[in-house]
DNA sequence: TTAGGGTTAG
């Protein structure tokens, strides 16, 4: 019994400090605990698992895997859950499918936790249809779905783009018994504010007012973004002073959130203020703050401060992502350093980081707006994917150099691929063809434009 | 194991 609550104690004590990810310092205690004649359980290299998965990686963590069937410790639904998890903090749906299949084909059942993460992970990546077949398969299975299930589906399916089919199914699951949780609301009400669909998010917010629930931070932060993102500036600063005066501390969300609002409409000074806040309220920055404030300082024009973030986020540990690189890229064209932003972008190739489109876009739009078109059009033909803002910046910088039927032939692109170009761009091409005694080309551009119009209708 | 934040065209 004693030596029994002793194993329980070491365990404890390797949570503790694989909690603290002091991994190697837990592995030595294991290796101590051996020697004094504890023998690792199944708990312990659960534990162990689940740490390598956080902390380390997918792969590290299959080899506690490995050392564990070596050891004569089976494997449970915990020690398949928690590498599922792994895969998809990874973003590895292949890998998560992976582990589920191989729990079934050693006879580990999946319980509802199996499931939640596994739809979790394949929603995340992209796969709605993949998810939602499991979720049927958990039905069919008889494990019942939990509200952490339902909450699930209802956010895949809003970050798949069906809003609205969310809400169909929150209403049937509310018919069914379900009860809305705060995070149901909130992830619904995102949803329907990503969907463009206020009215109907602004009833969810009064079904929130009307039930037993209150809105917390992320209610807030979600209405927030909602005011700015469509254009509703007055409203969201409002939402924010509300969310204050309720007693409610701002997290980095809702920090990040604010303070790029303000950069966005011009208040820089109101924009350091709160970033001084954040600071003094001891708000650890994570990566997307670290962006925020590298966005202040391109805006302000003030290069180098934004550089010397750059090297606060290595001090920091953290690892620049492609947000960083693309307000750097905008930044350095908007100041005038266009071959600075070409510089830094090879560079960033060089080290192994795959451009994105929004840092090759603004690379485009700079080299566009200081005349070097050739460049410009080796770096479109160069690009794999082009969105509007693509056309958008090569449209006016084509017609700004005359070049009007080349540019007629790429409005004709992105009529064909159903890309929507800025009405100023389309203007810009049928009247520069007009003007340019290419009076044919241009009535029959127009007459596409319109076809195009009544089509998406 | 579920909810919110960060970048580009006019």
């Amino acid at each position: 019994m004693t030596c029994r609550f002793s194993i329980r104690l070491w365990n404890i004590c390797i949570a503790s400090l694989c909690k603290a990810r002091l991994l190697k310092k837990a592995e030595a205690v294991i290796i101590d605990g051996i020697r004094i004649g504890y023998l690792p359980d199944v708990v312990t290299y659960n534990t162990l698992v689940a740490a390598y998965c956080r902390f380390v990686g997918v792969d590290e963590a299959y080899l506690v895997l490995s050392r564990m069937r070596e050891a004569g410790v089976k494997p449970d639904v915990i020690t398949y859950n928690s590498l599922i998890a792994g895969a998809a903090r990874h973003s590895l749906p292949s890998r998560s499918l992976d582990f589920f299949e191989e729990m079934l084909k050693i006879g580990i059942d999946p319980n509802v936790w199996s499931y939640n993460t596994l739809m979790h992970c394949l929603f995340k990546s992209g796969y709605p249809e993949v998810a939602y077949k499991f979720f049927l398969d958990m039905i069919s299975k008889n494990v019942h779905p939990s509200p952490f299930t339902y909450n699930t589906l209802l956010n895949g399916l809003c970050k798949s783009g069906h809003a609205r089919n969310a809400l169909k199914l929150l209403r049937s699951l509310e018919r069914r018994g379900f009860s809305a949780e705060i995070v149901t609301y909130n992830t619904i009400i995102d949803g329907l504010c990503k969907a463009g669909m206020y009215g109907a998010a602004k009833r969810i917010l009064t079904e929130i007012g009307e039930s037993s629930h209150s809105p917390n931070a992320i209610t807030y932060t979600t209405i927030m973004k909602c005011c700015f993102r469509s254009g509703k500036f007055k409203q969201g600063l409002e939402v924010f002073a509300a969310m204050m005066d309720k007693g409610y501390t701002s997290d980095v969300f809702g920090y990040c959130t604010i303070i790029s609002a303000l950069i966005k409409m011009g208040m820089i000074v109101e924009a350091h203020s709160c970033t001084d806040e954040m600071l003094k309220n001891g708000i650890g920055l994570d990566m997307a703050c670290y962006n925020t404030l590298i966005y202040m300082y391109c805006k302000e024009g003030k290069m180098s401060t934004a550089f010397q973030v750059l090297n606060e986020v290595v001090e920091a540990g953290l690892e620049s992502d492609e947000y960083t690189h693309s307000i750097l890229v905008d930044g350095l064209c908007k100041t005038g350093s266009v071959d600075g932003a070409y510089k830094y972008l090879e560079r960033m190739e060089a080290r192994g980081f795959n451009s994105n489109l929004v840092a090759y876009n603004s690379l485009l739009d700079g080299l566009c707006k200081v005349g070097k078109l050739d460049a410009a059009l080796e770096l479109f033909n160069k690009m794999q994917v082009k969105d509007s803002f693509t056309y958008a910046s090569l449209l006016h910088g084509l017609c700004k150099a005359g070049r009007f039927r080349l540019a007629s032939k790429h409005m004709r692109t992105c009529l064909r691929e159903g890309i929507s170009v800025l009405a100023s761009a389309q203007r810009a091409v049928v009247s520069g063809l007009r003007s340019s005694g290419l009076k044919r080309d241009a009535v029959k551009l127009r007459a596409a434009i319109r076809t195009a119009r009544i089509l998406r209708c």
